[in-house]
DNA sequence: CATGAATGAGTTTTCATTCAT
DNA sequence: TATGAATGAAAACTCATTCAT
C-alpha cells in the first residue's frame, strides 16, 4: 500500500541528503542543525542518514565537499582569456563568479565556513586554500596581466586581488545573513558593478593624482 | 592589589561573564558553547551564570549588547571633521574603524552575528541597523562631501559607501575565521591601506578614463 | 505470548508511561517524582518519556486525564435506577463507587489533586468540577428521590450529598496516605457500611426525634 | 544606617520561620517549596534559615511539630464534660474542633501530611497517631457515653467515631485544596452542622427502622 | 534498503547548602 | 547574628546514534 513514490534513486540519495544538509547547516550552523530535520528536508527518515554517512560530522564534511567540487573546477577556468582588456577581464571574473556562486547553494559556503572555522579548522583551512586562495590567485593573474600591459598601475597583485575580493565576499555574506532586514540590499549587478568601477577607476576625480601616501 | 580570592563581585560579574561568553560564542557559535566553559573562563562555577542571567539565550543577548554599546557610540563620532580632504577623511575613517573594532573583542561581533543571524533574527537585525547601517551612512556622508567639493566623482554615495565597507568587513571576518591557516594574511595597515588606495584612485592607469560601463 | 523484548510499542507506550507516572506522582507528588524513575517503572529509559510527552508537566496532566476518563464516564451511570428504596440506592452508590475508585489506580487521584491543587489550579478545578461535583449531584439526586418518596427527611439534597461524600473521600485518602501505620484501618466494607448506616439511621436511639438545631 | 527595625526578636525567629515555612509547605508541598521563598516570607535572607535549622527537612519537621503542639494539647481537653447529652457533646466536639483547627494555620496540616505521607512516613505516622488517633478516641469516648446512657444506638464506638471524622476531615481538605473553584463551598457551620444532624438522626424518616443490614 | 522507537551521553537548569564578609 | 554570592549535586531535557522490524 505504501509503495507510492519509492524505487529509482538510491544513487541520488547521498547527494540529496548532502544538499538538504547544506541548506540547514548554512542557515543554522552545525550544532544547531538537527539530523532529524535534515532527514525530513530530504524526505527520508532519521535512520536513513546513517545508511549513507558515518555520522553528523561526516555528513557535514560531505555536504561541504559536494558543494565545493564545482566551485573548485570553475575557479580555475575563470582566468586565462587574456585577449580582452584587463579591466574587462576583471569585470567578467567578478560577474562570472557571482553567476557561479551567488545564485547557487554554494553561496552559503562562505557563511558556513566562517561560522564553523573555529570548530572545523581543517575544513576551513581546506576551503580557504582550495577556493579562496585559488580564486585570489586567478584574480592576481588578471591584475598582473593588466600591469604588464600597462593598463593597471603597478600595485602588488596578490594584495590588490585580495582587496578586490573584499566586496565580493562581503556581498555574499550580507546577502545570506542579513537579507531579511536589509530593505536596501542593492542587486548584485548594481553592487558588484559599482565595486568594479570603484576598484578600477577610484573615487577620486581624474584631475591630478593628489596625495596617494607614497 | 586586589589579589584576594575574589568572591562577592556582584557588580563586576555580569560584565565578566558577558565578556567570557562573547569570546566563546564568537569562537564556537551559540549552540556549540557550553555554559560550563563560559563559567570556567570567567572563573566561576556553572551555577553562578544563573545568578546573573535568566538562561543561555539571555546571556547571549547580553553579551552581544554589552559589546555593541561602545561601538554604537563610536559609530556616530566618526564622521564630521570636514576640514581635511575627503580622501584623507575616508582613510581616517577606515583606519579609525579598525582601531576601534579590529583590536577589540567587538571585532568578533560580525562573525558571531553572521553565523547566528538565522537563529537570532531580531538580534541580527538590530545589529545590522544600529551598527552596520549607521556606519555606512557615516561613510556615505564623507563621500557626499567629497563629491560636493569636487574631490570625488559623482557616484551614488550610499552604494559606494557599501562598497568601501566590503574590504573592511571581509578583513575582519577573514582575520577571525581563517587567521590560523592564512600564512599570508596581510597586516591591517597593508590591507586596509591598499583598499583605500584602490578605492580612491582605482587600478586603472591615469591615462584617459576608459569606458567601464558600456 | 508476546514475551519478546517489547520494543516498538508506539501505541502502548503513552498509556504505560502515564500509568507508571500516576503511581509515582500519587506516591511522592509532582516535584518529588523523578522522570527517570517513571521511565524505569514503565520499563523504558529516560529519553523515551520525551518521545511521547512534551515535558514533565505534560506527562502529569496526561496521567491525570488518562486516569480520569473512566471515572468521568462511570460517574454519570451511577444514579438512575429509581426502582429500589432510596436507602438501598445510596448504599449501592457508595459501595459501587468504592469498587470503581478504591481498588483502582484512579483511587490515587484525590490524594494527588489535593496535594497539587496549589501548583496546578486549572487541573484541580477541572477534577473538582468534572468528578467531584458530578458525583455529588448524582448523590443529591438519590437523596431528592428519597425525600420525594417520603423515605428521607426533608434535608437540603446538595448539602446532605456533600456530607455523605465526607466519609467516602476521607476513607480513600486515609487509606492512601496512612495505610502503613494504621494498624486499625477498617475494611472498606466495614467502614463504608457503617457510614451508610449512620447517615441513614443516625446515632440517636429511635425514641423521639430530639431537637438538634435549636 | 540600616538599623531600621531589627533588634528584639531572635527568640521569635525560629517560630516565624516555621510559620512561614508551614504556609508554603501546605500550599506547594515539600519539594516544590523553595527555601528562598520561605526566607522571603519570613522577612529574612536565605542564609538565615540555616542559623536556626539544620536543613530543609529539619525545618519541615519543625514547622509541622510547632503547628501540632497546641492541637495535641487541645485534642485531650475536648472530651470529658460528661454532664450534657451525648448528642450535644458530639456537636460541641465537632464545632470546637473546627474553631481550633479550621481557622488556624494548623488546618493546613492534614493536607500537608496527606500529601507528604509517602515521603515522610515517620512524620505522617506520628501525626496520625498523636492527633488523628487521639481525636478519634476522644470522639469514641463521647459515643460510648451516649451508648451507655441509652442515648445512642449500640454501634462500635471506634468505627463510628471514625465515620464522624470523615466529614470533618473532608471539609478541611476540600476547603484548603479546592476553595478557589468551589463557588458553592458551604460555610463550616452549615456543612458541619448538617453533618452532625445526619450522623445523629440519619436521613431516614422516623417511621419504623426499615432494613439496616443486620 | 528504510524506518522510527529506543537509548543514554551530554547540556541546561534548579536550588539546597556553604561561607566570606 | 545576618547576608547573599557562590557552589555543585541532582534533575530536566535534547538529540546523535543504534537496531529490531
Amino acid at each position: 500500500m505504501n509503495t507510492v513514490i519509492p524505487r529509482r534513486r538510491k544513487e541520488a540519495r547521498p547527494g540529496e541528503l548532502a544538499a538538504a544538509a547544506l541548506e540547514l547547516f548554512v542557515e543554522r550552523g552545525f550544532a544547531a542543525t538537527r539530523l532529524e530535520d535534515v532527514a525530513a528536508r530530504a524526505g527520508v527518515s532519521k535512520g536513513t542518514v546513517y545508511l549513507y554517512f558515518e555520522n553528523k560530522e561526516a555528513l557535514f564534511k560531505s555536504a561541504v565537499e559536494t558543494a565545493m567540487m564545482p566551485a573548485l573546477e570553475a575557479a580555475e577556468a575563470l582566468a586565462d582569456e587574456s585577449e580582452r582588456p584587463a579591466a574587462e577581464l576583471l569585470r567578467c571574473f567578478v560577474m562570472g563568479w557571482w553567476q557561479m556562486i551567488g545564485t547557487n547553494t554554494i553561496g552559503g559556503l562562505p557563511k558556513l565556513l566562517v561560522a564553523e572555522a573555529g570548530n572545523f579548522p581543517e575544513m576551513a583551512g581546506w576551503f580557504y586554500e582550495s577556493i579562496m586562495l585559488r580564486a585570489k590567485r586567478a584574480m592576481a593573474r588578471i591584475i598582473e596581466l593588466g600591469i604588464r600591459r600597462g593598463e593597471f598601475r603597478p600595485v602588488e597583485p596578490e594584495l590588490a586581488a585580495r582587496v578586490v575580493f573584499g566586496p565580493m565576499f562581503s556581498y555574499i555574506l550580507w546577502q545570506r545573513a542579513f537579507k531579511t532586514f536589509m530593505h536596501d540590499l542593492p542587486s548584485p549587478e548594481r553592487y558588484l558593478g559599482e565595486a568594479v568601477n570603484l576598484l578600477t577607476h577610484g573615487l577620486a576625480n581624474s584631475d591630478a593624482a593628489k596625495d596617494a601616501t607614497p
